[in-house]
DNA sequence: CACCGGATGTGCT
DNA sequence: GCACATCCGGTGG
């Protein structure tokens, strides 16, 4: 298994975010390793897109690691509450990105469990494992990524996508419109979400 | 299974 | 004020 290196992330971001799909996403923090196969994936592509944090944000505030070149994490707080993870893509000041939505846990699933106060157990069944990373805030809690995680390098030791998960075809993959962007205007109908067709882990 | 309300902070209008 | 790239626990069929 290869980590992705810059170059992956510094391209179109549709293709980006249906190659993400299969990929396995690695996190190391606290002494602790965790992964999870990519099954679903959401492209935000910047000032052509209504639903996109910097459709009408510059590069002050929140957004602003957006403006920088690909490679980068985005991680925002939504409803108070929870994080969202998005890899930056693109070069700089061409504002877009990914948002990752859904794992297969795969590694670490313990601590997993631990963060996401579920029952840990040598044997879980896919009920339990299902619960883990089947959305974005639950992703984040379990792979315990924050505000602070935003900017931060994706080809260094604490955030990194590797290859070697799940060699998926294009039949594999299947797009969708997007979750939730009910203010995005006729931007809610683009084919811009991702998933993995036959993965059980998408989030519902 | 479906639906619904509450939690909770930040950045808009 | 209020919307928000969300989740969870409660209720009712």
């Amino acid at each position: 298994m290869n980590k992705i290196g810059t170059d992956f992330y510094r391209r179109d971001t549709l293709t980006v975010a249906r190659e993400l799909i299969g990929k396995i996403l690695f996190r190391y923090k606290d002494g602790y390793p965790c992964s999870g196969i990519i099954v679903e994936t959401e492209a935000y592509l910047g000032k052509c897109d209504r639903a996109c944090h910097s459709y009408k944000a510059d590069k002050n505030g929140r957004t602003g690691v957006m403006y920088l070149p690909g490679g980068i994490a985005y991680v925002y707080l939504i409803y108070g509450m929870y994080c969202c993870f998005n890899i930056v893509t693109r070069n700089a000041d061409e504002p877009e990105a990914v948002l990752v939505r859904a794992v297969e846990p795969v590694t670490g699933i313990d601590i997993m469990c631990a963060r996401r106060s579920i029952l840990y157990r040598d044997d879980m069944r896919y009920r339990d494992l299902y619960k883990i990373a089947s959305g974005p805030g639950k992703l984040c809690k379990a792979f315990s990524i924050t505000r602070e995680d935003s900017g931060s390098d994706l080809c260094g030791d604490a955030i990194y996508i590797l290859d070697g998960g799940i060699n998926a075809n294009n039949d594999d993959i299947l797009a969708t419109p997007r979750k939730n962007i009910g203010y995005a205007g006729e931007d809610i109908l683009l084919p811009y979400r991702f998933i993995l067709k036959y993965s059980r882990f998408i989030s519902k």
